[in-house]
DNA sequence: AAGATTGTTGCTTA
DNA sequence: TTAAGCAACAATCT
């Protein structure tokens, strides 16, 4: 579920947190999460530092201080990330609207907690997966060069512009949605922004990439870095169970306009109906009169 | 109870 | 060789 303002903010605040802190001991309770021997796991980490985390796309990339190695992590659609200054659990008196859930989340380790980092100073993290799709990797320079390669163009850099952006639409048959959800073509966004920034841009989703006007090319390229920045600045996008390294949910969904909207009126042009229906293997939110 | 879910990969088909 | 479309991965919710 994160898409790349979850995975930047997550970077920024929780990661860091953990920078210069020594790795004491992991604890790997789902071994297939991690995509590297075990072995080879424990020891790029165990008794080093994280040196500096990077992010390409959805990719969080960690470089490991005295090793030629990085971890990469990856959070899938239900991924998670928290950072605890101590692993303290919750203990009673929380009456105050609390859920189960939230109790449930807060006490950690949970069902869903696959690996944790131990630091030297006590602090913990935690990686938490309820579908397992998420994983944790150890790769060398080499392998994560061939990573980054296979990257598309993406928002807030310098290579999302205009030129680079109709260059890979050229002679691409397939609808404008699936184009934008491919990371190899368009890095970074995912289901959620994707509708918002066609909505936006008052392109229908499942227009052939082919044929989009300069003009809405050039409309998706400001919209998508507009969105993009405006939504890690609210710290990502909440839907289900999104949540940043300290455990905190985004404040972005208020902004959404379709996604999740299906059934209500357009909230630009006031007259359509926010339509859902499946487009690229995916649930697609659209306004049928001012999307065209 | 079937169908859906914010991501990606790898298989099949054309 | 390349592109497009799906199933699969696994767990949970509606």
């Amino acid at each position: 579920m994160p898409e790349m303002p979850e995975v930047e903010t997550i970077r920024r605040d929780v990661i860091k947190k953990a920078l210069r802190k020594t790795v004491d001991s992991l604890e790997i309770n789902y071994a297939k999460i991690v995509k590297s021997p075990i072995q080879i796991f424990k020891k790029a980490l165990i008794g080093n530092q994280f040196k500096s985390i990077d992010r390409i796309g959805k990719l969080l990339i960690v470089k490991i201080d005295k090793s030629p190695y990085y971890l990469l992590l990856h959070l899938k659609m239900t991924g998670q990330i928290i950072y605890r200054k101590q692993n303290r659990l919750l203990i009673g008196g929380h009456s105050n609207g609390i859920r189960d859930k939230d109790v449930e989340i807060n006490s950690l380790p949970n069902k869903h907690t696959h690996v944790i980092f131990n630091f030297s100073d006590g602090s913990k993290f935690f990686f938490n997966d309820m579908r397992k799709f998420g994983y944790l990797k150890i790769v060398n320079e080499d392998e994560l060069k061939k990573i980054k390669e296979q990257y598309g163009i993406e928002p807030l850099t310098k290579k999302f512009t205009f030129e680079n952006l109709k260059s890979v639409l050229k002679n691409r048959k397939t609808n404008i949605k699936a184009v934008l959800l491919n990371q190899k073509l368009v890095s970074g966004l995912g289901n959620i922004y994707v509708d918002e920034v066609l909505f936006k841009s008052k392109i229908l989703p499942n227009r052939p990439a082919q044929y989009l006007k300069e003009q809405e090319i050039k409309a998706i390229i400001e919209n998508a870095n507009q969105i993009i920045l405006k939504a890690i600045k609210y710290r990502g996008t909440t839907f289900s169970n999104y949540m940043d390294a300290s455990g905190r949910k985004g404040n972005y969904s208020q902004f959404l306009r379709v996604f999740g909207h299906q059934g209500e009126k357009c909230s630009d042009c006031g007259q359509g109906l926010v339509t859902k229906i499946k487009i690229a293997g995916r649930g697609t939110h659209f306004c049928s009169k001012c999307q065209v």
